[in-house]
DNA sequence: TATATTATTCGTGTATTAACGAAAAATAAA
DNA sequence: TTTATTTTTCGTTAATACACGAATAATATA
């Protein structure tokens, strides 16, 4: 999860949520430093129509018309060699541990997320129709042990429990579990990428959880490419 | 900044930037537990209008729309206690020393801000015009010196640096204006609440870097208030 | 199986947004 | 001040959101 996805996400639940949406959406122009001008250059609008907006002429505009435009804010920093948007780096907090982490725009059923991952089911029975998937986290299970403290574990959890976990760098394929299963929130499923080993009492206790315990083999830039993917369609 | 606040904010801009807006407002009204009858019926709208944006009928619903409904979530959900919005009370991060933290829908005139919260200026000179405030942050003096690492200390400036930093418990008056000194980031305003004293030497401090210095008297949780009023209008 | 409950589809009228362009106003720069 | 740049205002057309209601389909529950 990168900062403009963070900061977009920011800005456009401002906007929307904001009793004078014109106002924010000025304040933000400004932050970028973008003038109307520019703005309505890059988005092959008349400045007008920046205008009739931030002045509140259109008291709702349509969801794609703020994308659109926050979208052009990006991709005009960018050009300036992103100073803005790197002003925010300090937003997302690395947390130790965590590789990757990013809620899904929606539900995904669980099967479907483990044939994106070619993900191989160790323990039995079949998977649930209605078990969906809203996200995942992927963590180094090394990093997370030593770094990790339990009041934190919580944020493995990102907004939404319904996710996959997923855990690199995984030797005997014990403990992961054993987190989980001493944990009270509940994943949907656990992923161990390319692990040494799998106990069997792992698989035992994803049994007696109901979650679905899978292993991927592919490479951890391609999982990682992969599991960003099925977001995003 | 409560759950609530940052909830809907996240909802709402999960909406706006999804591909598909109306499968993350289905996804976001089934983790509220809440069936499209139900929310229709709040709403005041026939259950078939739910049923168009979340088909995605409707490719661009406006902002109003989308505010609507997060506040219908957010309401109902009060109504049956709060069980849903209280699962995401981890992701509110309870920073010691930060009592409250706010970015506004749009900037205030710095003088604006003074006087709604009966400032007194102590540093001498005009205030800028053009000097605006887009948040603030309310710091409780003593835990912060206790707690903020410096690596912690960007926190205080939440979403823009441009920003009143409002420092409570201050006995002498030195230190935070000599933290605000250090930091290579600078707010718009610094107020002290309620100081024991007031250094000379932060006055100076507050001169050279050309930041108002101010002083209020008012009660903290008055302050509280007026503080989070400014940006709601 | 029968019966609520919940969700979908779609034709329709009205209101509002999306966008333009030209002219006027306000700011910034020379 | 003069000139250039940026922003505002507003009349207008076309597209589309908003909302309804009735009929249909799909799910739960008894």
């Amino acid at each position: 999860m990168d900062v403009k996805n963070v900061l977009s996400e920011k800005i456009a639940g401002e906007i929307t949520l904001s009793p004078k949406p014109g106002k924010t959406l000025r304040k933000w122009r400004n932050i970028f430093g973008i003038s109307q001008t520019e703005l309505a250059a890059y988005l092959k609008l008349s400045p007008s129509v920046v205008s009739d907006y931030e002045s509140g002429r259109r008291k709702s505009p349509g969801i794609q018309t703020v994308k659109k435009v926050i979208g052009a804010f990006i991709k005009i920093d960018e050009k300036r060699g992103g100073k803005i948007v790197h002003q925010y780096d300090s937003m997302i907090e690395t947390r130790d541990g965590i590789i990757e982490i990013m809620e899904y725009p929606y539900a995904v059923p669980a099967d479907d997320f483990i044939k994106n991952i070619s993900g191989n089911i160790l323990t039995s029975g079949k998977i649930d129709v209605k078990k969906k998937v809203k996200g995942f986290t992927l963590v180094d299970s090394i990093k997370a042990i030593e770094n990790i403290t339990p009041r934190d574990y919580a944020n493995l959890y990102g907004w939404t429990p319904e996710r996959a976990l997923v855990f690199t760098g995984v030797k005997y394929g014990r403990s992961p579990m054993i987190a989980v299963r001493v944990h009270p929130v509940k994943p949907t499923i656990v992923v161990y990428h390319k692990p040494g080993a799998v106990d069997p009492l792992a698989i035992k206790l994803a049994e007696r959880e109901n979650i679905p315990l899978v292993t991927t083999g592919i490479p951890l830039n391609d999982l990682k490419k992969k599991l960003l993917s099925i977001g995003e369609q």
